[in-house]
DNA sequence: GCTCGTAACTTACTTCGAGTAACCTACTGC
DNA sequence: GCAGTAGGTTACTCGAAGTAAGTTACGAGC
């Protein structure tokens, strides 16, 4: 099989395995056996079982940022932009629960560098969310953004995980959710600031 | 030395190096040397790996409940019950930045049984959260209350996070910026309901 | 003031899994 | 048909979790 396809499959059995019983619980093995390869094919595409893992977060990541740039496309205001992204984010969640569980519970600790993978994917969410305010608003205090992104992230991720206990919650109360409560607040602040800096 | 006394010296001292070099990457051997005892005594008081990082999660824990109950006991609206449990807590992480950094960032999990003991603490404050929600609008959605406690704690967490990265965003500003976000669209929730449910 | 029981502790293992060295095999271009 | 290489394997080392069995300190009872 090609070193590409290898790749991917290994990638997809490793989440599979990793998401079930947790990144410790997991041996080399155990996923080498059900790859149907030989350990030593893992450590050769991926280095070590840290770096299969954190090859598993990139490419959540990866498609992560590519659902979340499409949905926002076509947005037009802040309220828009803010509700597409969100709601973009909650349906990559339900689409794939396990690996999101291993991204954010699993990973987030074990291992260093992982972190810094699943930080990646975080900052992907606050850059996008930063950015927006900063287009909308280009006179928003620069730390205040950052830490309205940050919320707003927080938010959603900690609701994803309530909404794996919750299965009547889908993406679309989710977003609701989230939007009832930090979207006044967020407008409140826009529309405030152009009284402080009228021009702009 | 005497259990009790010994058992806490071996928490503090897991705590600290756990904090320094993530769970995985220290072993039982260099706790027991640190601490100054043979390894068997870790596992005869703590009975594994898992279960001495669970200890001192569980510390942590009961620390974090007494100070935030101690914090919102004098409260008299939901605004205040909120701002003074969000100062507690982000006081208690400032306070804490080690064990902090043990509890989300590296134990996080990958350790199943640490992770429900994570979520316990994440559950003693959306139990807070929600039940000054409900406490104060009898009327309210159970599952809008879970949802909205959820956000909150998110949010929290998140921001706490950025916080050790931007020494100048102490106690009082997180608050300040949480508040800023989530009070408008609480209030606005709070003040609805009345008129939904002209009772109670 | 001796000894019995137990709490606190240690040494010396076993076991298991991450990571590696060295070797094999089949196909592709020439 | 042979060389080089991509894709693969077997069989190890090594480090750390966990354990069995034994040792020391010390207070209670006689």
């Amino acid at each position: 099989m090609p070193k590409a396809q290898r790749m991917a499959q290994m990638l997809t059995v490793a989440e599979e395995i990793f998401a079930e019983q947790g990144y410790l619980a997991t041996s080399m093995d155990e996923i080498a056996e059900r790859v149907g390869v030989s350990k030593p094919m893992l450590y050769e595409y991926f280095g070590s079982k840290e770096g299969l893992l954190i090859g598993c977060i990139h490419r959540a990541r990866t498609e992560l940022r590519e659902k979340t740039a499409a949905a926002i496309a076509g947005a037009g205001s802040p309220e828009e932009f803010l509700r597409l992204g969100l709601r973009a984010f909650f349906e990559f969640i339900v689409d794939h629960q396990r690996s999101w569980a291993l991204l954010r519970q699993e990973a987030a600790i074990a291992v260093p560098s992982a972190q810094e993978e699943v930080e990646g994917i975080r900052q992907q969410q606050t850059d996008m969310i930063g950015s927006v305010l900063v287009s909308f608003a280009p006179e928003i205090d620069q730390l205040e953004a950052e830490a309205f992104a940050e919320i707003v992230v927080g938010a959603c991720e900690r609701l994803a995980v309530w909404c794996e206990r919750r299965p009547s919650v889908g993406p679309a109360l989710a977003t609701d959710y989230v939007m009832a409560v930090i979207w006044p607040g967020v407008a409140e602040k826009l529309r405030k600031l152009p009284e402080l800096a009228p021009h702009a």
